[in-house]
RNA sequence: GGUCUGGUAGCUCAGCUGGAUAGAGCAUCAGCCUUCUAAGCUGAGGGCCAUUGGUUCGAAUCCAAUCCAGAUCACCA
């Protein structure tokens, strides 16, 4: 049982016996001792003041008498300051705990719970190569992912790769017009890349020929209708909805160039997933849910034949789940798909890492899902993260303002190698060992700076300062460990039982945080927030180099302490190991 | 206009299920390598927690209003 808790436990037992009041865990809350008191652990003794009408020095008093009287093997000591009970904990606790886990490397890792969850995450564009935004979006999908492992689920990632539709056909239109046969390998341009030139190209025609179609006299809207290149597209969905073969080549060509791009940059990033869905197979799916919610009741025909519910009795409008046509909107392949998934694989909890701006789509999806009685409606849970911005404003594509994906990644491992030559520390690293090293901690700070913040808030990607390699970054929490792998190079733990009585403070501090390590997993994992795996890292590396300055660990004061500040390392090491690839980043050995 | 986010140091962010004098990193300044990796450590300066009211022993945190920024409200996806 972690501390926090078991202070909690031992508290209501005392406050039981004392008073004969039962309280519960939410009576009374449980800090960290803040550092300018005597104390690891604090009870805020305020909230029990109204129902033992008693002031608050007085319950500390009694509270921290019986503690330690009844606890010796828990507590050592304790003081009250201002209503506040400072605990501090038997030095033993953390000696018996460090023993017990120094060379755990599952430490922290919960057993399985039985829930499976499924996340989705990363969801491309057939249409585009990736950029920075999608990068947010994988390393949140992957790192939830991980987090909720690490937490005894048992996780599916999924991924729906939109291959079809309107975006689809303008890049297979503008290759037609303009491409010449061109291909990938015969620009010598990675596919995603290629194909994405044909996007690009296609909107610079659209608006050529809007603008000399105004020049007719013609208004914009009524142009970009009538636009050639437009019309041309449109024949060409319908083409490929009737699946007329030359367009399906085409489609099919160019998708597999798209597909060998991405699986280059997924498999640099590091993204992977258990099972891809696409849009072309789940396009269709949803309309027998759509006749299934019209005998519930739950949808409504309007007079054109449209289907639609109407959620006006939640706060939200009313929304079409089918067209005139019979044809399926959006939302109904969502629909379809949600079941589909629950139908093959009997998930608990249905997890879709999307961008804030579908905020308003996902409470949708989930209301209708709830209505429609969909097993587990009510734990599809959208995990919305913000845009991701430059400090001159919002990425536009249309603006070539976008940061490219594969070009950030190659940007980041340059200032890796480059500062890595500098200090000259791996000069015996084979060519393949440095690249190795360079992806690693280029990677590592990339991932490290769009996972350290909140995903919900929107996020101002600085390319100046986003490549720092000190501080509250990747590669620092790489480097501690790197240290730490050095000295466990030459020193190994030889026993495993020494006598060491008390802890200096900076070794107390450093065990106290190792301590929390699967309490802050859990809380991770509630939230669904990296972040806070990231926060939690970049601290234990951060009382670890102040340890690390104060005391030797070689040329420990004793040759007990030595093996004591040896295990310390390695506890350290670990949780750094394990919270880092929780975040989907790797730590060298040497750097 | 309706709904939903967010506003904390010069910059980027923690803290938000109310608790002690609001914390980090970057940047600035001053120190620390004949000792385990200086991608490090120690210290200094830097704040009307958007504004105004309310709730209470106590508010950056909860409530209300206002201001500012963003998202969204398609028979697009």
């Amino acid at each position: 049982m972690w501390i926090v808790k078991h202070i909690q436990q031992t508290a209501i037992e005392s406050l039981n016996q004392i008073f004969g009041q039962t309280f519960t865990e939410k009576d009374f809350q449980i800090n960290q001792t803040k550092p300018e008191f005597d104390g690891d652990y604090t009870i805020v003794l305020f909230s029990l003041v109204k129902a033992l009408k008693l002031s608050p020095d007085d319950i500390g008093n009694k509270l921290g008498d019986h503690l330690t009287q009844n606890n010796p093997t828990l507590f050592t000591d304790y003081n009250i300051i201002k209503g506040f009970l400072n605990l501090t904990v038997a030095d033993s606790y953390w000696l018996d705990l460090l023993a017990k886990n120094y060379n755990d490397v599952c430490y922290g890792k919960a057993k399985l719970n039985g829930q499976k969850v499924m996340v989705e995450y990363s969801s491309p564009n057939t249409n585009k190569p990736l950029h920075l935004g999608h990068l947010r979006n994988n390393f949140l999908g992957w790192s939830v992912a991980e987090i909720l492992k690490a937490s005894g689920y048992d996780v599916i990632k999924t991924c729906i790769v939109n291959d079809r539709g309107i975006h689809i056909c303008k890049s297979m239109i503008a290759w037609q017009l303009f491409g010449n046969g061109a291909t990938p390998q015969s620009e010598n341009k990675k596919g995603d890349h290629f194909v994405g030139e044909y996007y690009v190209k296609f909107n610079d025609e659209l608006k050529k020929q809007i603008h000399e179609l105004k020049d007719k006299g013609i208004n914009e809207k009524e142009a970009e209708k009538e636009a050639p290149i437009m019309k041309a597209t449109q024949q060409m969905l319908l083409d490929w909805e009737a699946g007329k073969p030359e367009v399906m080549q085409l489609w099919k060509t160019m998708n597999s160039w798209v597909y060998e791009g991405f699986d280059t940059t997924y498999k640099k990033i590091g993204s992977d997933f258990n099972k891809t869905y696409y849009e072309s197979n789940t396009y269709l799916l949803g309309k027998k849910i759509v006749e299934e919610g019209l005998a519930k009741g739950v949808f409504f025909k309007e007079d054109d034949n449209s289907v639609w519910i109407d959620l006006t009795t939640d706060g939200l409008d009313k929304k079409i789940v089918q067209r005139k046509d019979g044809t399926s909107v959006y939302i109904t392949q969502d629909i379809g798909l949600a079941q589909q998934k629950y139908e093959e694989y009997g998930i608990d909890q249905s997890i879709y890492v999307i961008g804030d701006e579908q905020n308003y789509h996902m409470k949708v999806l989930k209301l209708i899902a709830e209505k429609l009685q969909l097993p587990n409606a009510q734990n599809i849970y959208h995990l919305s993260y913000g845009m991701v911005e430059l400090p001159t404003g919002k990425m536009k594509s249309r603006e070539g303002t976008v940061v490219d994906a594969d070009d950030i990644v190659q940007e980041m491992e340059n200032v890796a190698k480059n500062k890595t030559e500098e200090l000259g520390k791996v000069k015996d690293f084979t060519a393949e060992e440095l690249e190795t090293l360079y992806t690693t901690i280029g990677l590592g700070a990339l991932k490290f700076f769009l996972l350290r913040v909140d995903p919900k808030k929107k996020m101002i990607f600085n390319p100046e300062e986003s490549i720092d390699f000190h501080g509250f970054t990747g590669p620092f929490v790489q480097y501690t460990h790197a240290r730490i792998k050095s000295i466990l190079r030459k020193e190994e733990v030889t026993s495993t039982k020494f006598q060491v009585q008390s802890l200096l403070p900076l070794e107390k501090k450093l065990m106290i945080i190792l301590e929390q390590y699967a309490t802050v997993i859990d809380k991770a994992a509630n939230e669904h927030n990296p972040s806070e795996i990231a926060i939690y890292v970049f601290e234990v590396a951060k009382i670890f180099n102040s340890f690390y300055a104060e005391h030797s660990i070689t040329n420990a004061e004793t040759p007990d302490k030595k093996q004591l500040r040896l295990q310390l390392a390695s506890l350290t090491a670990t949780v750094l190991k394990s919270g880092m690839q929780l975040l989907g980043i790797g730590v060298p050995e040497r750097m």
